[in-house]
DNA sequence: AGTGCCCGGTCGATGTCGTCCACGCGCTGT
DNA sequence: ACAGCGCGTGGACGACATCGACCGGGCACT
């Protein structure tokens, strides 16, 4: 992991659609070396994998909300819980008064209601605290 | 914005590695057209780019805080400030007591420190409360 | 210091794939 | 009924990923 893995990895995350000739050109490599070094990139789990970015607003999830998640129970073996709510985006135990922290999008305000109608019913949740995202400034990918 | 849309999206969410031929036959499409249907999902901005994943453990990000920043003032103009601050991954305008959001990757606590000091220095910003993730549970792509 | 090994690079060949074009089918509106 | 058009198919061509053979520099061991 030197200069050159990072700078390919920030290259990535920018375009990972351009050729490893392109790519191997802006680091000083050639194609060959450029696919080699990507290869144990992926093998080490440093590039978990490559996918696309989706407008939310365009495929129907125009609202974001975070909720904090109390609970009266001990919720670290409730991930499938959680996971089978498919509005929520990110769900993460934390430190502090509130116990889980979920990231949850959906098309309407009346969705996000039955979202924490949903996370009442699961075992242990004794309340929720909804925070509604106005304007998102910017969300961006891993700093180097 | 049919069916078929929606599938080839959750399918390059997964890997958008795949070959337009592979990616067609899962949808009953020849790679031409796949082709075309990709094209236009990009120019009508349904699909923002491609990416890569990147491990954040890998790449020194072992520490994830939600700060919730208070201010005397209106943030709204404030987006530039947010952005220079490189371990910021993601920075909302929400309603509620706060009146900014921020998502915050650092390699160890004593950085995340560092970042909230970064965070009082700006203009307006009053006080912060932060959140640190003890676990996990899942980060995954927007359900279609 | 000599020597052998290995990691990591360049170069070139080959097969797959992206990309473009010509054509045909079915819907829609007049 | 028919013209127009959006959307699909199939094929051709060039670019690209992918692999193997070769090579040089650093390191450990003798």
């Amino acid at each position: 992991m030197d200069d050159i893995d990072r700078a390919l990895v920030r290259r990535l995350q920018e375009d990972a659609g351009q050729s490893y000739a392109a790519l191997g050109a802006a680091v000083g490599l050639s194609a060959g070396a450029t696919h080699e070094r990507v290869r144990k990139l992926r093998e080490r789990g440093v590039i978990l994998r490559t996918t696309v970015e989706v407008d939310p607003a365009a495929v129907g999830s125009g609202v974001l909300a975070y909720v904090m998640v109390d609970s009266r129970a001990w919720m670290g073996d409730s991930r499938e819980a959680f996971e089978a709510i498919a509005e929520i985006q990110e769900a993460h135990i934390i430190a502090g008064s509130a116990s889980v922290l979920v990231k949850v999008r959906t098309a309407t305000t009346g969705q996000l209601q039955d979202v924490l109608r949903r996370l009442y019913a699961i075992d242990g949740v004794s309340g929720t605290q909804a925070t509604v995202v106005l304007e998102t400034f910017f969300e961006r990918s891993l700093p180097l």
